[in-house]
RNA sequence: GCAGGGGUAUCCGAGCCUGGCCAAAGGAGCGGGACUUAAGAUCCCGUGUUGCAGGACUUCGAGGGUUCAAAUCCCUCCCCCUGCACCA
């Protein structure tokens, strides 16, 4: 099918209104989240929005009422980031957004025109939220589009304030401190997005314990991530070449790095600077453990990272390869304190693997792995050492958790966080660990709203089955999430100014949304009437009618509501369709629970993942003119199934492309037959055929596998008509199919919309087929079918004895199974004990046991003998050889091997 | 580590839930043939080993077990992938 009757058909769509339903009737409402509007979309996209399409007009055809709407994600910090940096002047990204712009614009003062446009990140929105709808219309999607919006405007702004009212009343939001990365340079948390290599080298947040060590008038502070060490402290570590500073915190007297200094600034409150000194200062000076009241010196190490937490590090040899190292460096005479009890080491572990590892010094680069090796198997198979107090005999990996706490809660310690890695943001300013104070949190680990949620998982339906499970996992996962940043487009936080809702927290219940944006434009309601009333008794029927029309607007949202089924891919599992779950069930009363979720698999290209920096990404924009559309929706569908992998392969696509075109033949030169034909034995067999498959076809659609449904109508019955053309006239083929052509096209259509409708127009059908009605039920002989697929085995079998014996054949004898056998395999099949106890002699029990071994299945009420007198000229055409069926001779003594359904065979020479 | 998924013939991938025509669908690749001046495209045939009677043997990560029968069920082990949070 060429762009040209697809651009035709999508336009004819689009001007009949075909796709733009009024509540009423059996309602089926799909949604598929909305895009992010930041650039084009890609094929990965265009997987999940295609099967979106292809339930949304497949349910339509099934009779339902359907609506599909669409609308475009705004919010968060990407676009205005990209809106920055364009402003700035990047180069990368005006590039970047050049291509983008030229993918849909040809002039070049018109690209940099827009490109321009794009310092206003608003514009940017507006222009990717257009020509993403441009990329649908072009695929064929049967999208409702009068319900767009995106999550900008005002009347989205007051839809989610009313939700954040809501869950504030129901006390789901609360407020705390939040660990962040965050670059002091620019006074802004980054993301990913933001840090250089970011996306592919990630940065994550690491919780040290800060162990304070009584030292002149305050304490030296040192980081560990192992708190349960702190028992066996003999010294600690400064880096001698580094910078100190005297701090105070709150009132008491810290001793840390420079780096940590300004750390701690954006970590605690209150922290200023005293003093300097240098890392020598400390060397050789008493410093006390308050967790075991000894006195240990402070010693010089190079190993110490003064960037790294709080540049002083407690030594524990016993259990830290780099601790035992740097004082065999420094030749100490410092004896190692073993407080944790393992087996499989010796008296000191990390002794053993400093041996073990052949360790040459502090700075040896296998000290990292010894140390993964120790901490792995000492927090899982260690156990605090009997003598520790209140501690011993306890695991490492509880220990360690009731140390950090007994530390803190008695002012010996405190948190302190540390990125992962060190990083820097994408202009190389450093980036550390800030926390938050204030920072709103949705609670969910409410546990009131957990079980809500838990019994709605329970009781939704999942495509495929398994995601209940995983679902279940993921709600217990959950815990406390930021639901507002400082910067970025969307929705103020109605409780708190200079607060924007988070780009994930503000589209959870938004299907419902749609439901009634198309009615608050018709009748132009300010957005300022759009208050917490309007909403109340919209979408909850609580208190009065704030207006007229509200009682109109109210109509849209009971006529759709809830949202039947939505479908995304498994990247949204563990955020947006989780927060989608939990806010339904926050807000709605149970009728407007989800009902059911689909979750596809992802899409890779070529064996690899799509990525801007591997430059392999294809964008949606060009593939209706590349492709086409329908072959793009067929390919998506048949070449996986829904919740697997996809790899896209332009190999096989080329060869579907081919399928494709054979297909479209066949309906072209099947509509041009104008004679009829006289229906005989063949005839018959294809259209009945064709009927089970339909039928197949239908019941994995309504399964929504409709990979399966494909390969059973297009593939399994192109094959059968190219069977069909084995045995007949090819000519005739054309005639024959008119009979089931309107069903054929019918059960494609929801997946090659376009040349479903034009091949029915040039059937002269006034209607659309895409708002025809399938049949649910088609009759068919299955008889006639197993009888070709009998006579089919047979040829089999005899080509087999052929190629094997290399005779010949001048004639055929087949000897079919006497009616003793088949009632014995009859009885065999419905009770094997009865049928052993049944059969008489040798010849009937081996019989039973060859039936046993082949797992023979018999093909019940099947005639066989008609079969293959019904196929007769067929085998003797093929084998140029005479057929004898039940000969009175029996030269080959083969008689005795026939069971129902597999003959025996004897071949006469030439 | 926690959670989830997975290891199938040259490769990619179905099958596994509900054990039995499963030597294992479908692609791709490869080999052969047809068509073509030729390449390409397209179409047909073949693609574990073996056998002069439709069969036999070996094979679905490794090793055990259950069963008349295991790619499929159970146990143990090895290996791989994804997510782990503010990023949309």
């Amino acid at each position: 099918m060429n762009a040209k009757i697809e651009r035709k058909w999508q336009k004819i769509w689009q001007e009949n209104r075909i796709f733009e339903p009024l509540p009423g009737g059996k309602k089926f409402f799909i949604t598929v989240p909305y895009p992010y509007s930041n650039g084009p979309l890609h094929i990965g996209h265009g997987r999940t929005y295609t099967y979106g399409d292809v339930i949304a007009r497949f349910m339509r055809m099934k009779g339902y009422n359907v609506l599909f709407p669409m609308a475009f994600h705004v919010t968060g910090t990407p676009i205005l980031t990209v809106s920055d940096s364009i402003r700035q002047g990047n180069m990368e990204t005006v590039e970047l957004y050049r291509e983008y712009i030229s993918m849909y614009e040809n002039d070049k003062n018109r690209v940099e025109e827009i490109l321009k446009s794009f310092e206003d990140p608003e514009k940017i929105a507006l222009f990717f939220a257009e020509k993403i709808q441009r990329d649908f219309e072009s695929l064929g999607y049967s999208i409702d589009w009068r319900k767009k919006f995106h999550t900008a405007e005002k009347y989205y702004n007051r839809f989610v304030e009313w939700q954040y009212e809501k869950l504030f009343k129901m006390k789901y939001l609360k407020k705390g401190d939040y660990p962040i990365t965050y670059s002091p340079a620019d006074g802004n948390p980054v993301g990913e997005d933001d840090i250089k290599d970011g996306d592919t080298d990630k940065v994550t947040i690491i919780e040290f314990v800060a162990i304070k060590y009584r030292f002149e008038e305050g304490f030296i502070v040192a980081a560990t991530l192992r708190p349960e060490t702190t028992f066996g402290v003999v010294n600690i570590w400064v880096n001698p070449e580094a910078k100190y500073y005297k701090i105070k915190d709150n009132g008491e007297i810290y001793f840390v790095s420079r780096e940590s200094y300004e750390k701690l600034i954006y970590q605690r409150e209150n922290v200023s600077k005293l003093d300097e000194y240098d890392g020598k200062y400390f060397v050789n000076k008493t410093a006390r453990n308050l967790l075991t009241g000894e006195d240990i010196p402070v010693l010089p190490a190079g190993f110490v990272d003064p960037d790294n937490a709080t540049g002083f590090v407690q030594s524990v040899p016993a259990h830290a390869p780099y601790d035992y190292a740097a004082l065999r460096d420094i030749n100490s005479d410092i004896r190692p304190k073993r407080i944790i009890d393992i087996d499989g080491y010796g008296e000191f572990p990390a002794e053993d693997l400093y041996n073990r590892f052949k360790i040459k010094n502090q700075y040896d680069p296998n000290l990292e792995e010894a140390t993964k090796i120790i901490y792995r198997d000492e927090f899982y198979s260690g156990k605090m050492s009997e003598w520790i107090e209140y501690f011993g005999g306890m695991r490492v990996s509880e220990a360690k958790e009731k140390i950090k706490k007994y530390l803190i809660e008695n002012g010996m310690a405190f948190l302190f966080y540390e990125t992962s890695r060190k990083a820097v943001t994408r202009s190389g300013n450093k980036v550390i660990v800030a926390i938050i104070k204030g920072q709103w949190f949705l609670d969910y680990s409410n546990t009131e709203w957990k079980r809500k949620t838990h019994y709605l998982i329970d009781k939704m339906g999942f495509y495929p089955e398994i995601y209940r499970t995983i679902f279940h996992e993921v709600n217990d996962w959950l815990k406390e999430r930021p639901c507002v940043r400082r910067r970025g487009l969307g929705t103020e936080f109605p409780f708190e100014k200079g607060w924007i809702i988070e780009s994930l927290s503000d589209s959870t219940i938004y299907p419902a949304f749609y439901t009634i944006i198309d009615r608050i434009r018709e009748r132009n309601i300010p957005d300022e009437k759009l208050d917490e009333k309007f909403f109340d008794y919209v979408f909850l029927n609580e208190g009065p009618v704030p207006f007229e029309e509200a009682k109109y607007i109210r109509e849209g949202f009971t006529g759709w509501y809830p949202n039947d089924l939505r479908v995304s891919s498994n990247a949204h599992v563990s955020n947006h369709f989780i927060f989608y779950l939990f806010h339904h069930t926050a807000i709605f009363p149970e009728k407007y629970y989800p009902g059911s979720l689909m979750i596809l698999g992802m899409l890779i290209r070529e064996g690899a993942k799509m990525s801007k920096s591997k430059g392999n990404v294809i964008p949606l924009a060009q593939i209706a003119e590349k492709y086409s559309a329908d072959l793009f929706r067929l390919y998506i569908i048949s070449s996986s199934d829904f919740d697997k992998l996809l790899d896209w392969k332009e190999e096989e696509i080329k060869s579907l492309r081919g399928k494709l075109e054979k297909f479209a033949e066949l309906l072209e030169e099947s509509i041009k037959c104008r004679e009829d034909h006289e229906r005989g034995y063949m005839e018959n067999y294809l259209i009945n055929s064709f009927y089970m498959r339909y039928m197949n076809a239908l019941d994995f659609m309504n399964r929504f596998k409709f990979r399966d449904a494909v390969i059973e109508i297009f593939y399994n019955f192109m094959n059968d008509i190219k069977y069909y053309e084995k045995r007949e006239n090819p000519e005739k083929r054309a005639c024959i199919l008119k009979f089931i052509l309107e069903d054929w096209l019918k059960i494609v259509a929801p997946i090659i919309p376009h040349t479903a409708e034009e091949y029915w127009n040039r059937l002269g059908k006034n209607s659309f087929i895409s708002l025809e009605r399938l049949d649910e039920m088609k009759e068919y002989d299955r008889n006639l079918i197993l009888s070709i697929q009998y006579i089919e085995n047979l040829i089999e079998d005899i080509k087999n004895i052929m190629n094997v014996s290399k005779i010949v054949p001048d004639k055929i004898y087949i000897y079919l199974a006497d009616e003793r056998k088949r009632e014995l395999l009859k009885i065999l099949k419905e009770d094997k004990n009865r049928a052993f106890r049944e059969a008489k002699g040798k010849d009937e029990i081996s019989i039973l046991k060859q039936a046993l071994a082949q797992q023979y299945s018999s093909i019940e009420d099947l005639d066989e003998e008609d079969s293959i007198r019904n196929n007769y000229e067929y085998l003797r055409r093929m084998f140029s050889a005479e057929i004898v069926i039940n000969p009175p001779d029996d030269p080959g003594n083969k008689r005795r091997y026939a069971l129902p359904g597999k003959p025996s065979i004897f071949i006469i020479k030439k």
